[in-house]
DNA sequence: AATACGGGGTT
DNA sequence: AACCCAGTATT
């Protein structure tokens, strides 16, 4: 019989979280499942550091679940803006929606209904188990899987479905008796902190002594990286249709990309504008002139945006479908944007200024 | 099993 | 410029 040589990975990295681990983060120091949702919710694909600040104004204006509830989509994306993946700020809402219909306005406090709602996967109700109701359910997350991948000298990508299997196992087998939250938290916070992508800590790792990739010396190597495809990129042109000192915006669908947020009106690069607006809005325009070209990079592809401005003396008689909505620059801008279109708003907004600076100047003179 | 879904940070 | 990050839902 061999003795064991080392303490549990649990043990040890319960000891250190004690230590050395995170424990003022907004979102810490406390047990209400709301407080934590929306952290784990913000921080999925997401660094500590950016989230922050969003974090604690959305805790500001929706403190409970019964005030995210109550708010409009609109209103929930406009503090989700900036942030990216807007499906997670359209599930929350659906989520809290769900919960005062279906729970009583109570989070569960079962795994499996955790897991039901919309949003939250099996890593983030494992999360939220064991931070509120101290559920021993496994985690496994990107800090997690580069953990593990390097602990047990695991070769092949993590994002490989047999060896994402492999993790939910050794994930499983390798959960305390006890401590769930501090494991959890310390397990993620040894990832984010000591054992990093780029230059770990393994000199004040408490894992170390008995780390795969450590004693094999492949550490540098290890999690292997994801297989990468060329990305394909994408030209559009975008339009910015001013009438008087206001813009118009178009309301994205649900579903794709930058769902539920306003955008502007995407053409072909191809295309004519004004000859779109007179042919989809029946709106005459005038005076095309190109404002700002930029490029916004997403994980899969690289889209180029031409972005031109059209003048529209006179809108129509017909009421424009919902979707379609004109706005001050000044209200625009502080709608639901994807970032982008945040920018060409932006650089009109200067220009906007110039010229009225430049009226108030001539009106000076006169 | 593969792909869609953002934006920011690091090197 | 490549790569990654407290992943989930859809196809």
């Amino acid at each position: 019989m061999e003795p064991k040589p080392f303490a549990p990975i649990a043990e040890r990295l319960i000891a250190w979280q004690k230590q050395h681990g995170r424990h003022d983060l907004p979102w810490q120091n406390t047990t209400d499942p709301y407080a934590i949702w929306v952290s784990e919710i913000m921080l999925q694909q997401t660094q500590v550091a950016a989230v922050i600040t969003y974090y604690l104004k959305f805790m500001q204006r929706f403190p409970d679940i019964a005030s995210l509830a109550s708010a409009s989509q609109e209103d929930v994306l406009q503090y989700w803006s900036g942030l990216g993946y807007y499906s997670r700020a359209r599930n929350l809402h659906k989520a809290a929606q769900i919960i005062m219909q279906q729970h009583g306005g109570n989070f569960p406090q079962d795994f499996e209904a955790i897991q039901a709602l919309p949003g939250i996967g099996r890593s983030t109700a494992a999360a939220i188990s064991s931070f509120a109701f101290g559920l021993s359910q496994p985690i496994l997350d990107g800090n997690v899987k580069r953990v593990f991948a390097r602990y047990f000298l695991i070769e092949d990508w993590p994002g490989l479905p047999r060896v994402e299997k492999t993790l939910w196992q050794l994930a499983e087998a390798m959960q305390p008796e006890s401590e769930m939250g501090v494991y959890a938290q310390g397990l993620m916070d040894m990832g984010a902190t000591l054992c990093t992508r780029t230059r770990p800590r393994c000199d004040i790792c408490p894992l170390q002594e008995d780390c795969g990739a450590w004693a094999a010396n492949r550490v540098k190597e290890l999690p292997a990286s994801k297989p990468r495809k060329a990305v394909p990129e994408r030209t559009v042109q975008m339009l910015v249709l001013c009438h008087a000192d206001k813009v118009l915006l178009e309301k994205r669908p649900e579903s794709g990309i930058w769902g539920g947020l306003w955008s502007l009106p995407e053409l072909g690069l191809e295309q004519d504008g004004a000859a779109w607006a007179m042919q989809a809005l029946s709106m005459p325009s005038s005076g095309a002139e190109p404002l700002v070209q930029l490029t916004h990079v997403f994980t899969h592809f690289r889209l180029h945006i031409s972005a031109q401005r059209l003048t529209v003396p006179v809108l129509p008689l017909q009421a424009q479908e919902p979707r379609w909505q004109w706005m001050s620059l000044d209200e625009a801008i502080h709608a639901a944007l994807p970032v982008p279109v945040r920018k060409i708003l932006q650089v009109l907004a200067k220009q906007h200024h110039v010229v009225s600076n430049a009226h108030q100047g001539q009106l000076a003179l006169i």
